[in-house]
DNA sequence: TATTGTTATACTCTATAACTATA
DNA sequence: TATAGTTATAGAGTATAACAATA
């Protein structure tokens, strides 16, 4: 339902739930110590595919200049790996080692249960829905 | 849809769409100079209702710590005022000024063109849908 | 010339804990 | 004792512009 004012009605809801998804989240990660951009770093590459930092960067909604920092930390804790793409050198695969992907699966498995904890009680019409209105979102220019 | 590993299929693109649409407002709004926490505060206070720093938080998703210098920011520009509440003087009610209803109806008459335009053509029940599973996001603890 | 990614700078956001004032 | 809000501190996210290396 859209309200009488028609103000926020999309986009507010879509801030609070971010800010609250995150902060379950990382409670439920506390004993990993990652922030949010780490977990949704890890979360974007948990399926195993190597990406270059621009890919990424439009998977996690973030900016090269932001993941610099994130992919630093992830490195630096051996979680990572930068390999130069020897198809075009001036850009870089992130891989993520052993210890990384294990610290993704529990990534992954937290993120799995708190949207089955969270959806349970929804119908398949109202996930399809949710996903058409986000992915319109995202296309705004 | 989730997808066969139902790795993010929820919250990932939740991130992105926060991201994409937090990026196309400022930008929208580059000439109020305005960060996205001071855009998401105003988009919140923009319906007139007085608050205090406790309820605009839940409101905004943020935290009371993190509203103190947002707050101290727009009070500085003359754009809101603390008014101490007769009723409990341990809080405040966040209230807007003149220039700061004119700026919140900048930031809504914003997130009112983003939203027609991302949403146009979508149906009443794709965002139903959406915001029952937005909602049910938020309540999750 | 254009693109990839990093660096530098400055500012904002966030978490945590301690603190004041009031309830 | 508990709650509302601020302050202090330290670290993380962001935008911008400049830069080196490669295309």
């Amino acid at each position: 339902m859209i309200s009488k004012s028609g103000l926020t009605s999309v986009l507010l809801p879509l801030q609070r739930a971010t800010h609250r998804t995150l902060h379950v989240l990382a409670a439920a990660l506390a004993d990993l110590d990652l922030t949010p951009s780490e977990i949704n770093t890890l979360a974007n590459l948990s399926d195993g595919r190597a990406r270059s930092v621009r890919e990424l960067a439009a998977d996690t909604g973030t900016r090269a200049t932001t993941l610099t920092g994130v992919l630093d930390r992830l490195e630096r804790r051996g979680h990572l790996t930068r390999q130069l793409d020897p198809a075009d050198r001036r850009s870089f695969r992130l891989c993520l080692t052993d210890s990384g992907q294990a610290v993704a699966a529990r990534v992954r498995d937290a993120v799995t249960g708190l949207e089955h904890d969270a959806l349970a009680g929804l119908s398949a019409d109202q996930l399809a829905g949710y996903h058409a209105v986000v992915s319109a979102l995202q296309e705004v220019r």
